[in-house]
Parts: structure tokens; sequence; C-alpha cells
DNA sequence: CCAACCTTGACACGATCGTGGTAAGGTTGC
DNA sequence: GCAACCTTACCACGATCGTGTCAAGGTTGG
């Protein structure tokens, strides 16, 4: 057999069977089902699981991060959205009026969409 | 003036004072300080304090999200680590010989590494 | 067919997060 | 010089996270 259950899995891989489980849930590690809907996890699965292992520990992160890092990789908006806002703290625009940058309203997130580009630091 | 200090900033911007000193310390938003020690928050600082607002409020985030999106921005060594492990998941070597796999250490990591490189998805 | 395993779901519990308050002391500006 | 504000450093407290355990029931394979 090619497959391992999810108690196999743990421990070959040190999580605990409720991690695995944990781990599905955040979107990381998805396993195949069986028919009757056990996980199986193969040869690539088991290996992702310890390098997630291995990342966690010398990046001192947690699942929550890496689920975070999940989404921004999968939503486009919300890694433009990010990504928008911390450009506009080089790209900060100084043509304001001084005195009207109270009533400077948000629309100036558009503008930080248009000027999207990141200089190599 | 063209600087307001922490409870002028907190009433402009809708955050609490306590607020402004917790998103300072996860590297947000960092304002100047005066001789004395004040925070002097300017018109830059002000607008990224609204458009913060707005950007967790519209994509339902966390500022430890966005701090970590800071560390992934700042760490560039954490950056390409957590890429590669989320490039793993497609480009999976299937060169290793059957049966093998389990003592496959992940030593791996390296290979990773040195295949770098997002498809356009 | 049945023991051993798996599934989901619930309750639990310490740790951290997000947020507030308070205390002791320094800064500002009129 | 002094009232009003700021600073850092704590204690607090509900909410969420990371993790475990248990229960009720379905799946697997010899």
């Amino acid at each position: 057999m090619d497959a391992l259950t999810i108690n196999e899995a743990a421990e070959t891989t040190g999580w605990s069977p409720r991690m695995l489980r944990y781990v599905e849930r955040l979107g990381l590690i998805e396993p195949e089902r069986s028919s009757g809907g056990y996980r199986l996890y193969g040869p690539a699965e088991l290996q992702r699981l310890r390098t997630l292992r291995e990342l966690l520990d010398t990046h001192d992160l947690g699942l929550g991060e890496m689920g975070f890092a999940l989404r921004l990789r999968r939503d486009r908006d919300l890694r433009r959205a990010v990504e928008a806002w911390f450009e506009a703290k080089v790209a900060r625009p100084v043509d304001v009026p001084a005195g009207d940058w109270l009533s400077w309203e948000q629309d100036k997130h558009s503008r930080l969409l248009a000027a999207a580009g990141a200089p190599p630091s």
C-alpha cells in the first residue's frame, strides 16, 4: 500500500492525529480520501508534513500564520490590498494641499492601486 | 502645527490611544517622536491609520496578521522559505525510488530552495 | 462478521491576542 | 510653575488558538 491512514501518518511525521485534522482544516495539507471517507496520506503529504514542521520550528511560526500565508497566496485581492497598504509607506504623495489632508478621504486607495510596483530594496 | 499627539490622532482616526501604541509595537505604524519622547502623528501616519482600519474591516484581518505580513516582507529568508513550502505542493519530485521515501529526510529542503520560480497560476 | 481503525462533533484548558484600565513619573506650553 | 498631556509598565479579561480527550457512529480487512 502506498498511502497511510491518519494514525500511521501521525506516527511517521510526529504530528498528532488531531493536529493533522487541524492542518487540513487550515487548508495547508489536504490528503485524499478513501471511498469511505478515510484520510489517505501519500509520500508527498508525509514529506510536506515534515517540512512544514521544520519550517514552523526554524522560523518560529504558528499554523495560523501559515494559514494566513495561504490566504494571501490564494486571494489575489487580499494580496494586492495588503501590498498596496505597505507600498503606501514608501510611495507617499505630498501633492496634497496643506490643511486639506484631514478631509482627504480614503479614495486615495484607488490611487495606491494604480501606483503598484515594488522597487528592489 | 503639523503633527498630532496620540490622543488627538486617536480622535481623528477612530483608533484608541492604546491601540495606536499596539499598532506601533507591531511595527505597522511608527510615528516620529518629539525630543521628549511624545509620539507625533503627521498626515501620512493619520492617513495610513485610516486605510489600515479599512483594510482590516473589508478583508476581515487582524493586526496580528498584518504584523505577520510585515515580517514576511521584511525577512527575505522567511519569505523564501514559506514560498518554497507552498511551491513544493506543485513542484513535487517523483524521482524518489519507491519504498525509499520513508527515509528520505528533509535535506530535500535544499532541493526546494534550488527549484524556486513561480509559474503564473 | 467483528476487532481495530476511522469519521465528525463537542467539551476542556492553558496560552496568546486584542483591548481596556491604572499607576508612577516625565514633557509641553501657556 | 503648573495643569494637561504624554510615557512606560503592569493587571485584567473575554476571545481565539493550539491541542487533547471523549462519545457516537461508520469503514476496513482478514
